[in-house]
DNA sequence: GCGCTATAATTGACTACGCAAGCAATCGTA
DNA sequence: TACGATTGCTTGCGTAGTCAATTATAGCGC
C-alpha cells in the first residue's frame, strides 16, 4: 500500500506525510523540529527527508525573522499538487483496505480505541514567534 | 518500549521476536524462509539478523537431512534463557501499556478487530520433509 | 554587557533493512 | 535420466534512519 504510493507517485510514506502535515499547517510551513515530532522522526531524520524533497522541488526552505536558528520547511506549488495527486489514490487505497475488513460500526469502534494511543492526534502547530 | 527491551536485555525487537518464534516452533528450529515470513522480513534480512544471533550464541545453525538447500535456525539453551529473561519484563511492559489505556472489555474489542488484519496470526510451521 | 545553559539544525559514522544477482540443490517433465 | 524452472540462502550495493558531536543563536541571571 505504501509501496503502491511509492511506485505510482515516487513518494515514500514519510514524504507523503511530510507534505500532508505541511499542507495542513499555517501558510504551508513548519519548523523542522515540529515536523520531526509529527513524523516520529529525529531532527536529523527530518533534515535528510527534506534534503530529498528540496532536491525535487516539492518543499523549499525559509527562515524565521524572529529566531534565526529555525529554518522553515515550506510546501511549494509543485509539492501541493503532487500531494493532491497522490492523495486521491492513496486515500482510496487505505479506505478500501479497511472497508474490505470492517463494517462502518467496527471502523468507528476501532477509530475510537486507536486514537487513545500516544501521539495519535498530535498536532501542536507552534509558530516561531515568542 | 522496544528501546527498553534493547537496553535491558540487548535484544532488538526483531531479535526478540525471532527467539520467540523459534521457541514456539517444533524442536526449537525453523527454516530461515519460514522465519522471514513470520518476522515480515526478506530472506536477506533474516540472514543478517541471524548472523548477529549466531555470533552471540543465542541461535545456531543446523542442516536438513532431506533438503540440503535449507539451513535451520535453532534456538540454543542460551537463547532460550535469554528469551525467558527478556519476556518477563517485556510482556509486563506491553501489558501495562495497554492496561493503562483500555479497559478489559475494550482490550477484547481491540484484539477482536486487530486480529482480522493480514498476517495477524500467521503461523505456518512447515517442516522440511517432503 | 557577560557568561551559561538550552534549543534548532546539520553532519559524520553507523545500523538495519530491501533489492537484485548469484550459487547450489531440488523438482517437474518429457 | 537429462534439463529447465523453482526454491533456499547469501552477498554487494543503495537507502532511510539513529546517535553523538558540532555550530549558531536565544534567553536567562546577575
Amino acid at each position: 500500500m505504501s509501496a503502491q504510493l511509492e511506485l505510482e507517485h515516487g513518494l515514500t510514506i514519510n514524504d507523503y506525510e511530510a507534505l500532508l502535515h505541511l499542507s495542513r499547517a499555517d501558510e504551508g510551513r513548519m519548523r523542522r523540529v515540529d515536523l520531526a515530532g509529527m513524523l516520529l522522526l529525529t531532527p536529523s531524520g527530518v533534515t535528510r527527508l527534506l534534503d530529498g524533497l528540496e532536491k525535487t522541488g516539492l518543499v523549499e526552505r525559509g527562515s524565521c525573522a524572529s529566531d534565526r536558528r529555525v529554518t522553515y520547511a515550506i510546501l511549494t506549488e509543485d509539492g501541493a499538487s503532487r500531494l493532491r495527486e497522490a492523495s486521491e489514490s492513496h486515500i482510496a487505497a487505505v479506505r478500501s483496505f479497511f472497508e474490505a475488513r470492517f463494517s462502518d460500526q467496527e471502523l468507528d469502534q476501532l477509530a475510537g480505541l486507536l486514537e487513545r494511543l500516544p501521539d495519535a492526534g498530535a498536532g501542536s502547530s507552534e509558530d516561531c514567534s515568542p
